[in-house]
Formats: C-alpha cells, sequence, structure tokens
DNA sequence: CCAAATCATATGTCAGACGTTTAATTGTCT
DNA sequence: AGACAATTAAACGTCTGACATATGATTTGG
C-alpha cells in the first residue's frame, strides 16, 4: 500500500493500516520481525517519529510488541484469547459506561450468551467445572459475605458455566459483557432473601449440569435471568428516583 | 496516576493506561477536550513525541479523536458501535487466521450466537426483517449466482435474523464472528444440491420468525449449523489431503 | 455592519541527537 | 582450547527544537 502525504488521514494512520493489511492477509506472518524503525521510515519515507507513532497504534492492538536489543525491533504478535479478553473488555465497558448501551440491553445479550453456552456445557463439562460451580455454589450460601464477595463469586459461577462449553470464542465474548456489567452489578445491595433465591437457582443449574439435562439448564437460566433483571430494575428505578429528588431539590 | 520513569514498561504506554483509565472512570467524560500535547507532556514530564505516542495507542483504540487548528485537540471519543464493530472483527479475524481458535469452534460459537438471538428475534422482528430475510431467500434460489454473492446473501440473510432480536450487543458479537468466518466460507464450492438444502433451511426459518415459532426456529438452526459444519469439513479435508499429497511428492 | 486579512493555537511532521538494552564479537587469561 | 570478561554494534526509547498546516478567533478595512 502506497502513502499519500496529501492525504487528509494521518501518515501514522496510514502506514498502521499498511502493515495491519499485511498481518491480517498474511503477508507478515506470526513472529515475523518488521523492518527497523529506520528502514520503515525509509522505506514509507517518513521520519522516524511518524513510523512509531505508527507502530504504537498497532501495539496498542496487541498486533505487534517490540523488544529493545540487537536482535530486537517489532514483531508480529500471535493474539492470544488473553489479548482479546482484554480489549472486548474495553469496548463492552465503555458501550455500557458511555450509554451507548442500556444495562437491560447488555444484561439481555449476556444471558442469552449463557443460554446459548448451556446445551454445549452440559455436555462437555468435566469434572472441574462442576466442582468450580459447586464450590462457589457453596461460599455464595455463606452468610457474612460482603456484597462485592457475592458478586465476584457469582461471576465465577458463570465463568465455570461457560468455560465449560469449551469454546473459547464464546468465552471470551461473554468475558466482556459481564465485566462490563460488574459495576453496576455491585450496585445491587443482595438481601438475604434475594442471595437466597439466586443461590437456589445456581443449585438447579449445576445439578442440570451435572446430570445432563440441558433443557432443565436453559429454563432455570431463563428465570434467572428474568430475576436478575427485575432486580437490576428496581436498583435503576431507585437511583432515578434519587435523581429526580436531588434535581427538584435544587 | 503516576509515571514512573524507571519503570520497564513504556512511558507512552504507562501514559496512555493512566488516561484510558480516566476515561473508563468517567473523570474524563465523552467529548472532554484533554490538555494539549505541550501540556500533557508537562504535566506527565515527558516530551511531546512520547506523549503523542500515547494518544496515538488510545486514538487506536477508538477512545479518543484528535482536531487540528486552534480549538483543535484531542477530545474522549464516544465509542459507537460502529467503532465496536471494526475492533470486534480485527481481533476475531486474526484470532482465526492466527490459528488460535479453528474454524469449526468459531462456526459453533457462530450458531450458537444465533440461536440466543432466535427467540429474541421472533417476538420482535419488524416486518422490514422479514422483508430482507424473504428477499435473500428468494435470491439464493437463483441460478446463475455466484458462490461469493451467495456466501454474502447468506450472510445477509442471517445478519437480519439477528438485527431482529434488537439488541445491538448481540449484534456486534456476532458480526465478528462472521466477518471472521468469511474466507473460509468463501472457499466452500456451493453445489446445486447444497444450496437447495440451505434455501430450505432459510426458508423453514422465515416462516418460523414469521408465524412467532421460537421453537422451530431454534431446531432448524441447529440443524442447519450441522449441515453447515459438514459441508465446512468436508472442504477441511479436501485441503488437507491435497497438503499432503503436496508434501509426499516433495 | 459585514467581509477580508491577520493572528494565535494546536496538531502533524521532520531532523538530529543521546541514552539504554541486548546479543554477538572479540580478546585475554587460565 | 575453553571459559570468562570487555568491547562493539544494532535497535528501541526518549528528548530538544523547529517548521508546516489547519482552523477558530480577532482585528481591520470598506
Amino acid at each position: 500500500m502506497k502513502i499519500d502525504p496529501d492525504s487528509p488521514i494521518d501518515l501514522s494512520a496510514q502506514i498502521a493500516k499498511a502493515i495491519r493489511d499485511a498481518i491480517i492477509v498474511g503477508t507478515l506472518p506470526v513472529d515475523e520481525r518488521l523492518p527497523s524503525e529506520a528502514e520503515l521510515s525509509e522505506q514509507f519515507d517518513v521520519s522516524r517519529p511518524t513510523v512509531r507513532e505508527a507502530l504504537k497504534r498497532l501495539a496498542a492492538q496487541s498486533l505487534i510488541r517490540t523488544q529493545r536489543g540487537a536482535t530486537g525491533g517489532a514483531f508480529v504478535n500471535r493474539l492470544t484469547f488473553e489479548d482479546a479478553y482484554g480489549q472486548q473488555i474495553t469496548t463492552s465497558t465503555l458501550l455500557l459506561s458511555m450509554n451507548a448501551v442500556s444495562f437491560q440491553t447488555a444484561c439481555e445479550a449476556r444471558y442469552a450468551l449463557e443460554r446459548a453456552c448451556a446445551p454445549l456445557s452440559v455436555q462437555r463439562r468435566t469434572a472441574d467445572h462442576l466442582a468450580t460451580m459447586r464450590a462457589e455454589e457453596h461460599r455464595q450460601a455463606q452468610p457474612g459475605l460482603t456484597d462485592e464477595a457475592f458478586c465476584a463469586s457469582d461471576v465465577a459461577f458463570h465463568r465455570a458455566l461457560v468455560d465449560a462449553a469449551g469454546n473459547p470464542v464464546l468465552s471470551y465474548q461473554l468475558a466482556g459483557a459481564v465485566e462490563a456489567m460488574q459495576p453496576l452489578m455491585n450496585m445491587i445491595t443482595f438481601t438475604a432473601r434475594s442471595r437466597e433465591k439466586i443461590v437456589a437457582f445456581h443449585n438447579q443449574i449445576a445439578d442440570a449440569v451435572e446430570n445432563g439435562n440441558g433443557t432443565a439448564a436453559d429454563e432455570v437460566l431463563a428465570d434467572l435471568a428474568s430475576y436478575t433483571m427485575e432486580l437490576a430494575q428496581s436498583v435503576i428505578a431507585a437511583r432515578d428516583a434519587a435523581k429526580n429528588e436531588a434535581s427538584h431539590s435544587n
């Protein structure tokens, strides 16, 4: 790809795109070393700072990694699920926090995804996954747990359920939705009564997974989804009411 | 957040993280203008190029946008679904092309997601969505369609199905999976026989959506999923066989 | 009062330099 | 000869200073 100095687009963006395309198409295979910054600046006929800005853009997307030293340079990075998780979480969190998407929408997506995983989880879960679910379920039943701890355990439980599906693509997509929802979930004050209900749901889910009953798992998840949204809705309503109150008294 | 010049991590990465965190936490609201590069370089006690590298990192994630001119600067960007789409597609494509994930896994994830959408789509679809599905279905039945065109229509059909769910989070998550699979899907040579079967599936899906029959939609999607994977598997097997043949003759 | 010229500000880009990290090479001693 | 130490070279990381360019605001002229 050619670089156009008269384009309204930044040179560094053009260069980043050129390299990114080469990586995606496969011209630059994984672990291949890119030319040094000096060479790139000569090839593209720009200064080294401009090349560096382009490389930083790519680094921000985990497309390359850099090493210093004699044999150093920029290398095409093999994208790991770790990386993908991170990006997914950042994106989802921002979409939610910037009100581009409502909590309800995120919640719906999350449970829809979980229900999509459920049949696979029931089929493929290992003893390990089931053990994790049982352990979290047990923890959640203990009194004196803080709301944050309860929430964290809840996440761990669902995480185990999703991971049991053995499909990393689904796992990482869900990770984004769940993580992004955490801040709002943490705002929910879990009463003893609501905790009890949630633990009961979890118990039913774990049972279904243990017994290989996909239909049951799906149904319980649907119920849990409604219940969670109900809880969240009341929290949001309370928050909005408080906001209204505040604006009235002003 | 403080910047540590002795850290093994790049200063530009540290600065990017500091600003990114401020955006996520909400300290920097949407459309807020960041200090100028000169001011930032003074605040963080680094040079302007270093600040610029940090800003380019954030720009690569669509977290900020920049404007030149007197009232220009870097502004916190409201993340749009467009942006999220783009990132998701890049990430998914790379995960697939770098063999971090198999086609089968991606395919499974895709159909699991679609099945997650189906009940919502059946419930919420507008006449418009249905019309799109019918139109694509009709196009696919026409003879003389190239494989690429058939594939594109297939994507449009499924896209309409997912969009009908009215949940943009699900839509954008699926967009990644589908786009990433395109290159491999395009490799499939659709015989008249297989096209016929696929169109029949699509017809059944559209019927289910039209009649509000969620169960039927789910079942057909499950069948279509198996069939697609079967087709893909044979393509992959053929490709691997060819590869083996080549390495034998060498 | 409006329009054109000017100005101020901020980003985009460049050139050159120095520091630091790291691996390979060289050199010396045993 | 072999092992360890010193040197060297390559590459990234950072800084300074400068100029170019875009663009809104200000001033000036009619």
